[in-house]
DNA sequence: GCTCTGCGTGAAACCAGTTACAGAAAAATC
DNA sequence: GATTTTTCTGTAACTGGTTTCACGCAGAGC
């Protein structure tokens, strides 16, 4: 047939004014019984669907959000975290008729030597997004503060301290990783090293928190001598990398711990390689814990004990509070999701040898 | 201040008309450079941003493309694929200023009762997008051949037999699985398991007849008993499970092989785990390989002998062709993206004792 | 000096909806 | 039965750009 339909057609065929097609289709005002059968009639025979361009331009939005990413990151393990978030935020934002936009803030300066954030803010004036999702520590300071300086609707996920009047949602770490420490104390650990980067990010800090309060409930005393730490810039730092580097070091002098609560699931698995690059055999010999439950997480041998975060729910989480927040309705500051710990083939009983050992001094 | 600057503001200020402000704007004519100065100054001095609202409106185009997912997939695996793949076409296609939007076609039931096909053609009509980005074998036939039918422009990640006129892209499975074979057969292996799903995909039959050609090359007569196939609707039989329980029940018979080529990563895993559960070491005792080179492949231990490919670049390739494709340019029907073998520690060389053994029969 | 060409520019139509306003008809109230 | 209220519908302005067409003006060609 010709070309496309407009709601004029509809009208026109119907016998009626665009105005009242316009109605009925985004129910704005009431109408007649018998006019709106007529008019249904006429969009199913001429098989109109409405512009959703001319329907932005009109209502001055584009019913989109953002979900802005820093595309030069090579972490693949970020990218499906990402996306997870991604459906979550379609789960929820779909439903109120919006769509998801990828963002990608580290094209900015490759085209327009602009800033990051002078450039996101274009684009918000631009409309073509109604609000916004940045994921911390994936971007940069700088350009969380810009957002939040320039009142864009977004939501953080992951916590950040600076942010001011930014609706935040993360995961319960301080619980998780008390919930992963105490497994291990629960199977008769004492002696548990933490291996994480120092507390610079709220990720970090908050972790390690949870690994120490667990040792204070279970009136262990820790021991300084049981941190330990990564090195490199603040992503690094949390790289299978770094811990192994780390974990290597620490082996090649004397130790007294017989498990490991790393900080993530990726150091976790460099903890495993450089222990079973010392002879070391996990669990038998040391236990190990991680946290995220990431994809591959039941699949390495031995099998991840970890923390397990439901991602997609997250990402409904934060779909929901950007709604509210792009719809002017009160928002809750930050929400924090629940978390829960599985117990997998990577952590067994400290033996009997060790228990020993223990009470001795 | 106050509100914000339309292209009329910035035509009066400039003592233009707006249509001179347009043609500036977007180089569609010249402009005088006197003229252009003005309105350049004038433009600085309000702070002037076009409104893609209007411009998509005006122009009948919403330049933005779609990434078409099938969001009920709960593999975090393939949302690292996904996401990866749409910075891929985001580095081409922003350049172009085309955007990149996700569209779930899981929601359609849930919403309106309407099959994916019908909702994403219905999208398309409403100049959601111009173009979409399919990704196989995550999308069902039916929609891939209604995208197809409907004159989408669009392109399919993965091979897909029935499409017709549709731009495919794609990696080099068949060559892939030679090369990870090949590295076996000159280590020395020579009886080698294939473990995989029936070759009912493309990717399943395409891998499984990389690995027969490396082994007819290296004048090996390949066994049947070789063959270890995993069940499972098509994408079950892809999995970690699958291949656990294929892997075990092997074990369970005699066999002969000293190596398995898995046909992907995570079914390596898979294999991994069977082997190490019948007290088996990998690779002293059986040598692995896997494909895919998934983030997680260098980090378990052992590390992962696998065939690398460039997810990113594929998604460039993808962008590329798109963006041929919705303005119309002639555009290759088929792109094969070259892969690359890396040898890591989950494959070593075939024994003295398994030589003897194979010179024996 | 007159016509021809081409460049730069403005006026106005156009894209396809939404919505404020007003008016007519029907229903409710007194 | 007259008045008020409510419900339904049409008219027309508006959203902010793009693009066609026509025209004025300058330099080139004769």
């Amino acid at each position: 047939m010709g070309a496309r339909p407009t709601i004029h057609d509809v009208a026109t065929r119907a016998k009626v004014s665009p105005a009242t097609v316009s109605r009925l289709l985004n129910g704005s005002a009431r109408v007649g019984p018998d006019t709106e059968a007529v008019v249904r009639q006429a969009m199913e025979e001429l098989g109109y669907v409405p512009s959703r361009l001319a329907q932005s331009f009109a209502r001055g939005s584009s019913r989109t959000i953002a979900l802005l990413v820093d595309g030069d990151g090579q972490s693949l393990q970020g990218n499906a975290f990402l996306m997870t978030i991604a459906l979550g935020l379609g789960d929820v934002l779909a439903d109120a008729d919006y769509s998801i936009r990828i963002i990608n803030g580290h094209q900015a300066m490759r085209q327009n030597r602009q800033s990051a954030a002078e450039w996101t803010r274009d684009r918000w004036r631009r409309h073509e997004f109604d609000g916004a999702v940045i994921t911390n520590p994936t971007m940069t300071d700088a350009l969380i503060e810009a957002i939040g300086a320039a009142s864009i609707p977004a939501v953080v996920i992951g916590r950040y301290p600076h942010a001011q009047g930014l609706v935040q949602v993360d995961v319960d770490n301080v619980g998780g990783m008390r919930m992963a420490t105490t497994h291990l104390t629960e199977q008769g650990h004492r002696r548990i090293a933490f291996l994480g980067p120092p507390p610079s990010l709220t990720v970090s800090s908050d972790r390690r928190q949870g690994y120490m309060e667990a040792l204070a409930r279970a009136g262990i005393k820790s021991d300084s001598d049981w941190l330990l730490e990564t090195e490199g810039t603040d992503l690094e730092a949390f790289s299978f990398e770094a811990a192994h580097r780390t974990m290597t070091s620490a082996l090649n002098q004397p130790w007294s711990w017989t498990a490991v609560v790393a900080c993530n699931d990726e150091m976790a698995l460099g903890a495993v390689r450089a222990l079973t690059e010392k002879g070391l055999r996990v669990p038998e010999d040391v236990s190990i814990v991680g946290f995220d439950d990431l994809p591959f997480a039941h699949m390495v041998t031995p099998a991840l004990s970890t923390v397990h975060q439901d991602i997609r729910q997250l990402g409904q989480h934060a779909g929901r509070a950007l709604l509210a927040a792009v719809e002017g309705k009160p928002v809750a500051e930050l929400t924090i999701q629940t978390v829960s710990f599985v117990t997998r083939a990577s952590t067994a009983k400290a033996n009997a040898f060790d228990w020993a050992l223990d009470l001795e001094t």
